[in-house]
DNA sequence: GTCCAGGCATGCA
DNA sequence: TGCATGCATGGA
């Protein structure tokens, strides 16, 4: 990777493995939106950006090169040698087929608090819902960062809402979910921080005492909000895609199932059922 | 009208 | 420990 600074902007070369489409809108992440231009804004650690790639492969980002630094290579997981680990994956063969067919998915290091809370409306619920109530919730309740885009509200902001007014954004019935665990992390029940820190089976115990956290809800948070790339959230789609591992997942996925996982998720939304 | 979606809590055996 | 059931909402 090489970075060089425009005005207003900055330009990444030689960047490896990143689809821009197939990695902010394949259902890890909820606030990416396509632009007329064909860039990408969305928002996450309080900052907005602005991100397209070039016809030369350059991907041009709108911030400075300090949020850079402190937000974005992070978010994109930008040190990491996704190359190596997809020519791993592919020693399984559907892996590779769907490597061929949707190369440039990465595994996205969102806030952990954005990603429990995203999760929790994610459960029994389509990418389009949730996608709406999660920008119905940052618009309501986050502060403007930047024209039109919030940043997504902490759990302090979220504490003072009423179940109701989770209910009111399309929630349902995990508004009471959702109260509970704004008022938990910021009586100190529950420090996100703290299972940030642990190992990974502690987190996912720590995670699953939280209510409405279920394994699915909980290997999603430790997936994408977590860096455990080794988590394998199981939702409906993969289910489908498990009939065709009979005698559980190979080998070569060990350390990466959650990268793995998600190229699976989306061939199975794509071609199952 | 029915079925489904990045499921979970609850009750019961 | 495992299984059945109810749960909010909106799009297909």
């Amino acid at each position: 990777m090489i970075m060089t600074e425009d005005k207003n902007s900055i330009i990444l070369k030689d960047i490896k493995c990143l689809n821009l489409a197939l990695t902010l809108d394949c259902g890890q992440a909820f606030r990416w939106e396509k632009q007329k231009d064909g860039s990408w804004s969305g928002a996450a650690y309080g900052k907005f950006l602005n991100i397209r790639q070039n016809d030369a492969g350059d991907f041009i980002l709108k911030t400075t090169a300090a949020d850079f630094e402190k937000v974005w290579k992070h978010y994109f997981d930008l040190n990491r040698d996704y190359e190596n680990i997809c020519s791993k994956l592919k020693e399984d063969s559907l892996v590779s087929s769907t490597i061929d067919a949707y190369y440039g998915i990465r595994i996205l290091n969102q806030d952990p608090w954005e990603a429990l809370v995203s999760f929790v409306i994610s459960q029994q619920n389509n990418i389009k819902r949730i996608k709406g109530i999660i920008k119905k919730l940052c618009c309501t309740y986050g502060k403007e960062i930047c024209d039109g885009w919030y940043s997504f509200p902490d759990a302090e902001t979220l504490s003072r809402l009423s179940v109701s007014d989770f209910e009111a954004l399309g929630t349902g019935y995990r508004g009471k979910y959702l109260k509970k665990l704004a008022d938990d992390t910021v009586s100190g029940k529950i420090n996100l921080y703290e299972i940030k820190n642990m190992p990974l089976e502690q987190a996912r115990t720590a995670l699953l005492d939280i209510y409405g956290v279920g394994i699915k809800v909980a290997n999603c948070a430790l997936l994408f909000g977590f860096r455990f790339t080794e988590c394998f959230p199981v939702d409906v789609w993969m289910k489908r895609v498990l009939d065709f591992y009979p005698d559980g997942l190979p080998e070569c996925f060990k350390g990466y199932e959650g990268i793995a996982q998600q190229y699976l998720f989306h061939w199975a939304r794509n071609n199952l059922k």
